[in-house]
RNA sequence: GCCAGUGUAGCUCAGUUGGCCAGAGCAGCUGAUUUGUAAUCAGCUGGUCGGGGGUUCGAAUCCCUCCACUGGCUCCA
């Protein structure tokens, strides 16, 4: 007999061997049939595998990330099946869950797969679930495995088990199909019943791009078909929200293929909203001491050679600029820390002009791969909130504090409420990666850590390895409203800059130090920032961005004036409104409005004329009665002052 | 850059196996209408079918090439 230990502590005795799925029907009924796989002293396993002494046991089902990730792992096996079936002779090579889903990689040899085929995969697919197969787990040696794939002529699993040590080694079999593995697999096909197929992508072998591109399928499956709906309603939901769809509808900006791929037009709406987003922040870091300075667009290739980014990457960014002068060159600047190093060295700086803290909305330019480019996200033009802290060591804890501060500050103004934080640091095994010194490099990640930790910051992992050669780093992920994770708000300590530039300072003991230099940008760029947003809040940005405040809507022509007079009011009181003076219907310009996503409307007819009021309706909300001017005027003005209280709606995940 | 796909009025899309002057709805303009909380009616304007080249008696439709976009891969100072 041998101990059984559950999560709750409880210790039960079954006979040696038993599988977890017995343990589980001894248990309950109900129970063995929900399971997916369990949790045998930390390692997934299947649910049929013997269990030979004492174990701690936790059953996972699909609630669990680790039950949902083997239950995709399975579907990738499932897949693979139905794509052998189809395409007899392929060869696979990885097929891993992912967030949400699952893919494989295959080579599928003389056969091109395309979108249409996708769906007759996933009719194969579910008919091998209803076959039910078994998910039958089979150690084999190393020699026998070898033998398989090399009979059936599959480079791909042979590179694989190269790498694996004999006796360590697994084949899964469902079915017709059987795959190299380590498992765990759900106990049997018939347990994956939604079933999508969501794509096909080119992957590199190994993810080199020398290496033959594969091709990828990627799927997503449910235990049932009501998850399945949901999901692709989640979809829809997050295509509604696509900021390039919106950003044209709500005309904020737009691209030109004249003018060039990855350069945004922003037009007059968007960057109103743009402008708005900066003077907030420009406001905030003023008042925080920050300094502004204005850099021009190009600098000499000199500059660069002196940061290292020349060398780094000259070849694969814009060629330079030439001049009427034999070898004279210039760069478009593709960030603006260089530019901000020569200001630090216009002047002599004593350790009492430290923190000394440049700000600029600097735009720059980066030749990012054609196939990389992605509506504002990811664009070869764009202005980032820059900002570069010149500090002495001893500073850094207190410049990370009042940065995490500004941070929250910005995502509270703007409703991202749910967010996490990482701070990445050296390789604790490899240091010899990391340039700047051994102390330089404690204090600013112990100034991190400490600075985190009173600031009171929750959910904050640390990741060792993940620091850039030059500095650690702080980076906030925020979660929008349906769900889906950005990254926003980088705080990089740089070692390297200071000494390319070989910045100093006069410290109290007269002589020369170097500082520590940090980048910093709350919105990474505005670009990137407002994509985010526009995605966060579909559209309906809170009232002290949004483009237009108020549309006021008169029911005919004869009341056309008072409405004149209402905006006027309005105008006089910073408010953003328009008439819509068209011979329509009413339901027609409300119905237009709403579209619009403009928050608040003013109807005005012969009633509101005759009591000097005006009719109130919310976009989204309906019809709130009429109400004074002034009282409108102050609803409005007391929602732009209070920026924190804003939420966008946010859809169920 | 690589793999796969897409490109028809400002927007969303039709356009059968190549064959009558390339269509619709919305938007825009003009006129009628003067309206009470999500689409009033009528008329008109608007496209060298992404650019270039080719096949053909004939190309939006077939082929080549370039460009842009979409989904991924690689990349992201």
């Amino acid at each position: 007999m041998i101990n059984i230990t559950f999560p709750d502590g409880a210790v039960r005795q079954y006979e040696q061997g038993i599988s977890s799925m017995d343990i589980a029907k001894s248990i309950s009924e109900g129970l063995a049939r929900k399971i997916l796989a369990a949790e045998v002293n930390g390692e997934v396993w299947d649910l049929s595998r013997p269990i030979k002494e004492d174990a701690s046991v936790k059953f996972l089902t699909w609630d669990d990330e680790k039950g949902k990730s083997t239950f995709w792992h399975s579907s990738a096996h499932l897949m693979a099946e139905a794509v052998e079936d189809a395409f007899p002779g392929v060869k696979f090579w990885v097929g891993p869950p992912l967030e949400k889903g699952f893919y494989y990689d295959i080579d599928l040899g003389e056969n091109v797969i395309t979108e249409s085929d996708l769906e007759k995969l996933e009719k194969k697919m579910n008919e091998l679930s209803k076959q039910n197969n078994v998910y039958l787990r089979k150690e084999i040696s190393k020699k026998d495995a070898i033998e398989y794939f090399e009979e059936k002529g599959d480079e791909y699993k042979l590179d694989l088990l190269s790498n694996l040590e004999d006796g360590n080694i697994t084949f899964y079999t469902q079915g017709k199909f059987t795959d190299l593995c380590r498992g765990p697999h759900i106990p049997s096909t018939g347990f994956i019943k939604g079933i999508k197929l969501t794509g096909i992508a080119g992957a590199y072998w190994k993810g080199d791009e020398k290496n033959k591109m594969l091709t990828r399928i990627y799927g997503v499956t449910f235990p049932n078909q009501k998850e399945l709906d949901q999901y692709i309603l989640f979809m829809e939901e997050a295509k509604k929200r696509d900021h390039r769809k919106l950003g044209k509808e709500l005309e904020l900006f737009t691209f030109s293929e004249k003018v060039g791929a990855g350069l945004p037009l922003w037009l007059p709406k968007g960057a109103m909203l743009r402008e708005r987003l900066q003077q907030f922040l420009q406001k905030a870091q003023v008042e925080a001491g920050y300094l502004p300075v204005i850099t021009p667009h190009i600098g000499s290739k000199n500059l660069y050679v002196t940061s290292g980014h020349y060398e780094k990457y000259g070849a694969d960014s814009f060629q330079p600029i030439k001049t009427p002068v034999e070898g004279e060159e210039f760069f478009l600047k593709p960030m603006n820390c260089p530019h901000h190093c020569e200001i630090y060295k216009a002047l002599p700086r004593s350790y009492k002009d430290l923190p000394l803290r440049l700000a600029e909305f600097g735009t720059v330019y980066r030749y990012e791969q054609s196939g990389e480019l992605h509506g504002l996200t990811r664009v070869r033009g764009f202005t980032q909130d820059d900002a570069h802290l010149f500090c002495m060591p001893s500073q850094v804890k207190d410049e990370f504090k009042k940065v995490i501060d500004l941070v929250l500050y910005v995502f509270g103004s703007l409703g991202f409420t749910d967010y996490t934080a990482q701070i990445s640091l050296r390789d604790q095994n490899d240091r010899s990666k990391y340039i700047g010194s051994e102390e330089n490099w404690e204090i600013s990640e112990r100034s991190i850590i400490e600075a985190v930790e009173e600031k009171g910051l929750e959910n904050v992992v640390i990741e060792y390895g993940e620091a850039a050669f030059y500095g650690p780093k702080l980076d906030f992920m925020v979660r929008d409203a349906i769900g889906r994770k950005w990254q926003l708000g980088t705080i990089q300590v740089d070692y390297n800059l200071p000494e390319r530039f070989d910045l100093t300072y006069i410290g109290e003991d007269n002589s020369k130090h170097r500082p520590v230099m940090i980048h910093r940008a709350p919105f990474g760029s505005l670009e990137r920032f407002v994509a985010v947003l526009i995605e966060h809040c579909a559209g309906k940005f809170p009232m002290w961005l949004v483009p237009v405040q108020v549309k006021i809507l008169p029911i005919s022509d004869k009341f056309i004036t008072y409405a004149q007079n209402v905006l006027n009011q309005l105008k006089n009181n910073d408010i953003r409104a328009e008439i819509d003076d068209r011979s329509e219907k009413i339901g027609k310009k409300i119905r237009d409005t709403e579209l619009a996503k403009i928050p608040i409307m003013l109807i005005i007819g012969e009633k509101e004329v005759n009591e000097q009021k005006v009719s109130v309706r919310r976009q989204g909300k309906g019809d709130e009665g009429t109400k004074t001017l002034d009282e409108v005027i102050e609803n409005i003005k007391d929602e732009v002052d209070n920026k924190t209280a804003y939420q966008p709606e946010r859809t169920e995940n």
